[in-house]
DNA sequence: CGACGATCGTCAGCTAGACTGATGATCTAT
DNA sequence: ATAGATCATCAGTCTAGCTGACGATCGTCG
């Protein structure tokens, strides 16, 4: 129970989800920190790693996220040297963004920090419940919008 | 899954926590709109129907909100007549918020569509998951902070 | 009794995140 | 070739939330 948290709310969907969110998020803030990353950023290099060479709109598809917002996640990494933009030379409206190396390595380390921290935060739960609790939330997130 | 919703992302906490309660919130606001409120703005409503006599900072504490934040909700909700405030006369710093029979009238219309909402919501994941993904919820808000 | 530190509500100002709308470049289709 | 769509970008705006300062009030401890 959270400090002071009403029981009233305990079992309010949005109350919850909210709270959980932003639990998480800050947990996971600090794990990445130390590789210069926030968790938009880390998003956006895991998605880049799995479908390589994406183009900004696309990549901004996978992540649910506004077109203009892209530009500055992009813009972010693009100053940290850890993914490049080139033209794309088959149809020029289109920015390719890759990975650099340091890129990757980036991503290495950030990502098992998130992994780690996803793995601690869902502790509580249990094996059986955590998992059931994520297979939850990958029905929710995909039952709608389908 | 989201329409262009990556492979990647699809087993990430953080990016599916956060999905699933933008979602959630889409859902809620059109449902609140009758009303005359917001999902934030109910909440309050919600803790002040629980534990009626409540001052602004021990409301702001039961949500997990800013003071300066309660400040703005309880202005919104005083202009819409939704609640009053007085002057503890015991501690002549605090601010008495209680509910008017608007703000019960209206608590009561909102938190139906909102309970109706929540179920719909949930109900891709049928009763059994449901009720596991609630309770892994509450876990995972009260493991911390508690 | 009186002074000091803590608490409560308020306000002004700032920040982060994300959106809208406009623009220029480019592509596609007719 | 021309008209309409698409992509990246930018400027401006909006919201939610925070910090810090303030006045008023309380409790406590000499």
């Amino acid at each position: 129970m959270i400090a002071g948290q009403s029981e009233a709310l305990a079992s309010r969907l949005g109350y919850l989800l909210k709270h959980v969110q932003q639990q998480l998020a800050a947990a996971a803030g600090p794990a990445m920190a130390p590789y210069g990353i926030d968790g938009r950023q880390l998003a956006v290099l895991t998605v880049l790693a799995a479908e390589h060479p994406l183009a900004q709109h696309d990549a901004a598809g996978r992540l649910g996220v506004d077109r203009t917002t892209m530009v500055t996640l992009i813009d972010e990494l693009e100053a940290k040297g850890l993914v490049e933009r080139h033209r794309d030379t088959e149809d020029r409206r289109k920015n390719i963004v890759r990975l650099t190396e340091a890129g990757q390595r980036c991503l290495d380390g950030a990502g098992r920090a998130r992994d780690e921290v996803e793995r601690e935060f869902l502790a509580p739960l249990g094996d059986e419940l955590g998992r059931q609790f994520v297979r939850a939330l990958q029905i929710l997130a995909g039952a709608r919008q389908g």
